[in-house]
DNA sequence: GTCTATAATTCGATAGAC
DNA sequence: GTCTATCGAATTATAGAC
């Protein structure tokens, strides 16, 4: 939208605020996560924030701008999805303050939660048509289910047991979960 | 503590605040649910919120106390358990604001967190334990993560296709998932 | 027990000097 | 572009009259 352009002087503050974002809306959710200690984070004025992002809607939306990053799945066997989508599910959370920025704060605020919807049904949903022309509806929500479940009790709740598994254990004991509610027959 | 001895007269208000504050919690997490608005809703000033409770940390404490109610699993077979489980915990969260009112505030709220891992530590675990004697923390997590999923994406964040399922669905998808995470051989 | 008044903070947002 | 100063609103919590 802006930034066909020239890359202007001030992205590099622009950037410094958006990390700072995300690390508070990811750590402290929406309403807790201030601008003032946003702007701290940051090194930077308060105003500086507002000038801008317009406000705190505004920043959100942007700090949260991001997808699933889905890989191209229309050449992977359809016995092999649930692994596929294990791996890069479990690799996706990891490492990036913006997926757990957003899921903290669609629990509390609206838009958030709106756009945690669209997310899903505009990137899982397709994934999910190819395999059950049928109810591709449902099965794309039950993968939700187990996806956000587990983003949920190990990077938000952070329950112990999940937080103490490695990447490896959980893929192999989610990827038949989602291999089957994506591939078999409905129950 | 305190209601062993004679009810109070006043034991009807702290219902009604209780009630209030349930539904204020789970409708709009810890943060956005004031004690105004509670105190509106049951019809009440809300200088006696504070009389009763002291203050909000202890008034959510006090509405969001609440448990499992796993019922007896010892006499289940193994083989059952399961069904029994997703039968339990899908008709287990409706109806009752406390489940959701405690895990959209676990979100945000620190206090609130630490319940939830409690709850399930205690509550979940040993059932896992008996089935599994080993790896019974993991697989306890496992569950968790689908049911706290479940919950998440149909109670709060409100996936179009998770609230469209009906219960029947739920338990027939969920039931073989969690049959599989608590007696499935370690993969 | 009940309610009014208000203290004490905190936060988002704005105005304006430099 | 950057920062100071501050407004206005909302909230928890308290003090005290009745």
């Amino acid at each position: 939208m802006e930034s066909a352009d020239k890359p202007r002087r001030s992205d590099a503050t622009r950037a410094a605020i958006l990390t700072a974002a995300r690390e508070r809306f990811a750590a402290d959710g929406y309403e807790r996560a201030t601008i003032r200690a946003i702007a701290a984070d940051a090194s930077i004025d308060p105003a500086m924030v507002m000038r801008y992002f317009g406000n705190k809607e505004k920043l959100f939306a942007a700090a949260a701008e991001f997808n699933l990053r889905l890989p191209d799945l229309s050449d992977v066997p359809a016995e092999q999805i649930g692994v596929v989508l294990a791996t890069h599910f479990v690799e996706r959370w990891e490492g990036d303050d913006t997926l757990r920025a957003l899921l903290r704060a669609a629990v509390t605020h609206p838009v958030a939660a709106e756009r945690m919807r669209q997310l899903f049904a505009e990137q899982l949903g397709p994934v999910a048509a190819r395999l059950a022309p049928t109810d591709a509806a449902a099965r794309a929500g039950l993968v939700a289910t187990q996806t956000l479940g587990l983003a949920l009790t190990r990077y938000v709740l952070e329950l112990p047991p999940v937080v103490a598994m490695d990447r490896g254990a959980i893929i192999k004991w989610l990827a038949p979960t989602l291999q089957r509610y994506l591939t078999a027959p409905s129950p």
